[in-house]
DNA sequence: AACCATAATGATATAGAATAACATTATATC
DNA sequence: GATATAATGTTATTCTATATCATTATGGTT
């Protein structure tokens, strides 16, 4: 199963996750001959930035404060950068949530779920076919014809259930 | 596995179905103790109107055309009979849509999944206990706690496959 | 380099989904 | 019947997303 579940929970360098990311959205756009701009770039990288999934007014917030010198990125543009992103497949939108995050493995054909953690907010991405084939195996004994998936689990991740342990009355 | 497939995408008395679903949730809510008002009962009435998920605007829409003297229902009305059946597991909410269906087997404690026909809009309910043990099984795996799970999938229901292939160029 | 079609962004307004806050009315229990 | 609680009415507002049209940038062609 191919997961960033580890990445997603623990503390790491994550400005190295963000600058890998940045240059697997380069490659990809290049090779798909699609044009990752400068504000492109920067909602990707703002979306990045959170181990979190981000909402589209979150993201223009965020990079109103630290980009662009103070000028206020409009909702319009940055909901086109998301548009292209999900295009791109190198970011996935959270239906439960309204919020979007960015893919660990862009490029790749997959069918993924996420795992949500009620507590802290993050969300992880898990990649199994296994697991996506019988979903589709299922919904086709009815004679559904599968086109999309979307599976969003809500739970604890192993980090918040180790301080929900440790401190049972809070 | 347990699915109102069938009912979902082929014509039928649908009136018969709504008494059913109506009469269904007067016995939970007797059961729990819980107060199906005459406003709570109409927006279930509603919703299970529709073949299709309805948004809280739909509901308010058409409550406000078929009931009530014109007399026009206020959108938090709506929301507060929609938290109560959800709370009853009358009704299910479908993330990817804003949109709201009745429950055909309330009472059963159950994980399930929707096939929404990206035609029709029918979505039918599916319960497959094999697949949600799969999924939570799967999730488990990386440490998480899984409490619930969204799975929505979108394609084509048998009946609109048909009618595409009929009809192929349009 | 100048031109042009197309793509991307700016700017403003508005649609759609959901909730906050407070007033009023109904219901159940004593 | 009095009272606490639950439910509904009313108004305003927040949050999410898109429509529309003007402007600017980009890439290809001559």
């Amino acid at each position: 199963m191919l997961t960033n579940s580890r990445l997603a929970y623990q503390s790491h360098d994550h400005k190295r996750c963000v600058n890998a990311a940045l240059q697997r959205a380069q490659a990809l756009c290049n090779e798909n001959q699609a044009r990752l701009t400068p504000i492109r770039e920067a909602v990707l990288r703002t979306i990045w930035a959170s181990h979190r999934p981000l909402g589209a007014y979150d993201i223009v917030d965020n990079m109103t404060l630290n980009g662009n010198s103070g000028k206020r990125i409009q909702a319009p543009t940055v909901y086109r950068a998301i548009e292209f992103l999900l295009e791109q497949g190198l970011i996935h939108r959270i239906a439960s949530l309204n919020a979007y995050i960015g893919c660990p493995f862009p490029g790749k054909n997959h069918s993924d779920f996420f795992l949500i953690c009620r507590v802290c907010g993050s969300a992880a991405e898990c990649c199994a076919e296994q697991l996506s084939n019988m979903v589709s195996h299922t919904a086709e004994r009815t004679g559904f014809k599968v086109e999309d998936q979307t599976i969003e689990i809500v739970g604890l991740c192993p980090e918040c259930q180790q301080e929900s342990q440790q401190k049972p009355n809070q």
